[in-house]
DNA sequence: CCCTATTGCGAATGTTTATTCGCATTCAAT
DNA sequence: ATTGAATGCGAATAAACATTCGCAATAGGG
């Protein structure tokens, strides 16, 4: 951020500069975010945006971040309340929350974390990663005798992208799918419990 | 495709102008894929390019398709020689040879899957997904006694986007990774081979 | 009320690229 | 050898955008 607002106005307006962001990119998605329309739709100048970002990459990653925290407060907000159930149990809980998230907004998360490559939205996708190890760990400390869990970081990367990955492309599809939202997070739910239970 | 190449001439600078399109974006990524740079690559002028090409999003299409074309080859090598194995190491034969053609050609096979969501791309994937699907109904027909599999498309799809964007992330991490490619395929293939065998 | 720092403006600039088109060259059939 | 079709060329065109900058408006402490 080039310059950091002082003035209440300027908070505002950095604020409506990351509403606008998200609702276009809700909207045409990430590839018609274009600075001159986000400052248009927050309704001041393009000038005034480039006041406080000090480029379009800035905006997004702020975009980015304020979505992922989004994610880790939906995740926190159910984690407790569901530790002291069994894997596929918390499991699920997790996926509900994760797929409400995602669904939000007009898939503006969606649309976001299709785009994990790009260097600006990395940074996020990376924190969630690192915030859902964290998560798993305190499961698995919770859970050591009644169903020991292993939360070694191959495994929780392996469940975290595939869970997510396979949300994403999910909610992607064009065409109606196949199966059932339920069918889907049911399967994710088992797979990721026979994941972490499976003996080493 | 403007129009299709009669002589033989201009079938050769097709195939150079794919060539060059996948060298360019191996090398630097698929942003950096223009088509000055493609034709003065192959050693041709843009105008050419555009003489059997419609537009840049069909040079990017064939290119799909050829790399396609590779991952499904390179599956359809191994699958026939593992299809009397049990479902891990079934699973195992296909992964490896999935995550070679991930890495051949300077990464190219990867860096185009990650941009599943352009439309040029999208079918590529999709087609790859019914390949697989087809794969995975072959290989429960030949193992219905032995070792029972279930292929509805809802653990097929979740199997396929589980496994594919879990590699493409693994090898898209910029640091060094936390653990082995062994491991890696190790624990897929065990989650695979217990999605595929799990009760219903 | 005054003054200066902060904020806001948006037309203008510069760059990057896809795509076109009129002309030149080569092929291959007769 | 002739000729029409196919191929190849690449400077020119046009559209899309990110970013800048000189100027105007406003805030709020003194």
């Amino acid at each position: 951020m080039r310059k950091k607002p002082t003035q209440q106005r300027a908070r505002i307006l950095v604020d409506s500069l990351i509403d606008a962001a998200g609702e276009v990119v809700a909207r045409d998605g990430l590839e018609a975010l274009t600075t001159v329309r986000v400052a248009a739709r927050a309704g001041v100048s393009v000038g005034s945006l480039y006041q406080y970002f000090d480029n379009k990459n800035t905006l997004v990653a702020a975009l980015m971040d304020r979505v992922n925290g989004d994610l880790i407060a939906a995740v926190n907000r159910v984690a407790p309340q569901n530790i002291g159930t069994d894997p596929q149990a918390f499991a699920r809980a997790l996926l509900e929350a994760a797929f409400e998230v995602f669904e939000a907004r007009q898939g503006l998360a969606r649309e976001l974390m299709r785009h994990w490559h790009r260097l600006d939205i990395a940074r996020g996708l990376h924190r969630f990663e690192q915030h859902m190890l964290d998560l798993l760990r305190g499961y698995a400390l919770a859970q050591l005798r009644e169903h020991p869990v292993d939360p070694s970081p191959a495994r929780a990367f392996i469940l975290i992208n595939s869970v997510v990955f396979t949300l994403l492309r999910y909610l992607s599809q064009p065409t109606p799918p196949l199966f059932t939202r339920e069918q889907l997070i049911d399967e994710l739910a088992a797979m990721a419990a026979r994941l972490i239970t499976a003996p080493r």
